[in-house]
DNA sequence: TTTGCCCAACCTTAACAAAACCTTAAAAAA
DNA sequence: TTTTTTAAGGTTTTGTTAAGGTTGGGCAAA
């Protein structure tokens, strides 16, 4: 799970980080520009926006995500508890607002709440696919009770996969929603998972689901036959 | 829309529904019992649920609700604004919480934040020409439920030309667009998937709607047959 | 006004070139 | 050891070019 922290006051950014660490993957932009930027790489599960910061505010940046079509949820963190403002903010196109001072514990609820509806599966912490279960607890994959092997960074690719079937996604954003941005090494480690993944879904003919879109990137499609 | 409010209160119910029920289909539940009954119709969109309830209260409800596997997103209303509430709330499956007294249009944003999310994700983003559709989630075109195969520079094209159906597209225009400018290839590549378009969608006579104007460029036309 | 010719613009095809991708295996890191 | 990364060669798809065929408008002669 990775969570976006847009939000200038440092010693906040940072306490928030303290209490979601547990559960997210963390990622701070400390200006609008920078958290625009960050988020458009569409790579994350959740964003926590700040409104009051310099340059851009928070409103512009949403606006500008949802103009993209960028739809990851975002829970909007603000001072301001004015209905109008509110108001604003959810016009805008937020999924949640939460006025400072706030409890820590609730920030969590509502990151968790936001993160279980958007990711689906009420059912604890499994993530299917036709008949191919992912168990996110104690990764491990599984088809019919049979388990399937797969090291770390394959899990992570088919459960990334998984969580946005039927929808392109680029080997960029693959690399960096599991890679992260500061990684160093090439985008063409995708192309060794995916393949290594195929493999190890061949035996179960699964691997057939995997499509490739040549100057596009992946999908995982339950489309029957076609495409 | 439709919204389900489970209120004991029946001053409180009826004002919530004055303030909904231009967007919503309202359906009405006075005890935890009947709401219960109701809302495992699993017909509504989004449900209001009140804590302090005879009998049932709200959490109770929420609880089996969950447990019977019905995922309706819950939106809690309450006097109780102590954390240990809306843990409690959360943890049983809320999507929201919301603490008495409110504003009739924070509830109002409320819920149409979170109905906007749980059939935005559904609505794909479709491009439509007749019978023609791009699924540009996922770079394919069908007609009829049947896949037509593109490769990507004929999906943009084809894209393209729905963009701007009914007015004239220069080759110039289409090659800045789809190779973009600093491409040093000749705009002739263009009459090439021009044909190569036709090709693929004479199959379904969508060819005859690509029409090319001498000395001027090419155009999507959906007027019958002539010009 | 009509006819027929010419030429530029466009269409189509196919061959070649060049990306993009797959797979494997070995090296490096954990 | 197991996992991750890099590298290299092979495969497939797509992009590009060129060449020959087709079309239609302009224009001059009838």
């Amino acid at each position: 799970m990775n969570l976006l922290i847009i939000e200038d006051d440092k010693v906040l950014s940072e306490s928030i980080k303290e209490t979601t660490k547990e559960i997210f993957q963390i990622e701070q932009a400390f200006d609008g520009e920078e958290g625009l930027y960050l988020a458009e790489q569409n790579i994350f599960d959740v964003i926590i926006l700040d409104i009051m910061m310099p340059h851009m505010n928070g409103y512009e940046v949403l606006e500008e995500l949802r103009k993209k079509n960028i739809t990851t949820p975002v829970i909007i963190l603000t001072a301001k508890d004015g209905i109008d403002d509110k108001i604003k903010g959810f016009k805008v196109g937020a999924d949640d607002y939460l006025v400072k001072p706030f409890h820590r514990e609730e920030l969590l609820l509502r990151l968790e709440a936001m993160v279980r509806r958007s990711v689906g599966s009420f059912k604890e912490n499994i993530l299917s696919f036709k008949d191919l279960h992912l168990n996110l607890k104690n990764k491990t994959a599984s088809i019919d009770e049979e388990v399937i092997k797969l090291n770390g960074k394959q899990f992570d690719l088919l459960e990334y996969l998984i969580n946005n079937k039927n929808t392109i996604l680029t080997k960029e954003q693959i690399f960096d929603r599991i890679w992260g941005f500061e990684s160093d090494t090439s985008t063409t480690v995708v192309e060794v998972y995916a393949s290594n993944l195929r493999k190890n879904l061949k035996k179960y003919d699964y691997d057939q689901y995997i499509k490739t879109f040549r100057g596009l990137g992946y999908m995982l499609s339950d489309g029957e036959g076609n495409v």
